[in-house]
DNA sequence: CGGCGTTTTGAGAGAGCTCAACATCGGTGG
DNA sequence: CCACCGATGTTGAGCTCTCTCAAAACGCCG
């Protein structure tokens, strides 16, 4: 999926020190103690919750510049689980510090601010889209509301992101390009 | 729905001028410039967004002492629509004003911030439940994360946060109520 | 060339949605 | 008091859609 983050956080914290973390590995758990914030270098990173039963949410994917769990910076414990998914590299701040630096630098206060209320609406949206019943909705939706379809390779992240299998959205996008070329009358490779 | 919503912003801004609004009275749409910021006193509002074609989405419906369109505090122009569900008392600040006290204020900073980091928890749990297939997988994770089942006549509001139809959360609540007095051999009033 | 992941398409089963009928409850007004 | 009304809860039947399992074509890269 392709992510754009105009206000990283990553330049406000330039002198922090690095972390790698392979993929596969964890960074925190539920229920650990919260020390420190992560805030995201490179790579990919899920946070995840489970359920009592198997079943494992991913309540989230951060990419590069963003926080790790925001709302960790309040809590006293982490209420969700974090792993890597790719090879990540993490700013580690202990968490009075990004707190103390955040109290003083309103610049700092301010992306923050953006990022979360940034963070809502994306995250709203989201679910309002998988409250929609048909495959074609959800993408109509996901797609008025400034998403582009990315090219193939990338079809899969769209299908997680609107909450369905690969296979219906396959189908769904068949669907339209036949649709699309049998009203214009040409085979069309789109985008 | 029950909410608990301990960071009331009301209390930071007890001389805001206050507005009435009626049920079904809109308060801005989307496109409308961003002037005034809406602190929630009393009733309930949604922030709607309508698709392309007529349906509608309910991103969010804010209850006493909430912010409404938390991201519109740093955006131009609504995103989205917000109208009283109920009849709603406001506090109306201009966004500037909002904007200094926030960055004046270190204890109204750090309340917004808390309220949006929560809002995001909310949200992406909202998201990822409704991602499940059978209603039954999403009550027990609606469950499982601090919720409780409210008393009859509120069911409704359940199935509209699990994004399913009334029907289809009774039969599910049908089916556990029968599966318990199956287990304890007593017909039961569950609550 | 031979894997490996992605895309494509098929078939069946399962689940919720829709429409519909009816029961229940609380409030209103005759 | 009772009839009526609206909203909520309950249950049934059929339809549609996705999910699941499966098989195969395609593309990329070592």
């Amino acid at each position: 999926m392709i992510m754009i983050m105009s206000d990283s956080f990553d330049r406000f914290f330039p002198d922090a020190t690095s972390r790698r973390y392979v993929a596969g590995q964890p960074l925190f758990r539920a229920g650990d103690a919260v020390r420190s914030i992560f805030i995201l270098r490179s790579g990919r990173a899920d946070l995840i919750r489970h359920t009592g039963r198997g079943a494992r949410l991913i309540l989230h994917r951060a990419g590069p510049g963003q926080i790790l769990a925001e709302a960790s910076a309040w809590s006293d414990v982490y209420h969700c689980d974090a792993v890597a998914v790719e090879p990540c590299e993490f700013a580690v701040l202990t968490r009075n510090a990004f707190r103390s630096r955040l109290a003083r630098d309103p610049a700092v206060s301010g992306a923050w601010a953006k990022s979360l209320a940034r963070a809502v609406q994306e995250a709203r949206l989201r679910a309002e889209i998988r409250s929609l019943v048909t495959v074609a909705d959800r993408l109509d939706v996901w797609l008025g509301a400034g998403n582009e379809l990315p090219g193939k390779g990338y079809w899969q992240d769209v299908a997680a992101e609107l909450g369905v299998t690969r296979e219906a959205l396959y189908r769904e996008l068949s669907n339209r390009r036949s649709r699309r070329s049998a009203t214009t009358g040409q085979a069309r490779r789109t985008i």
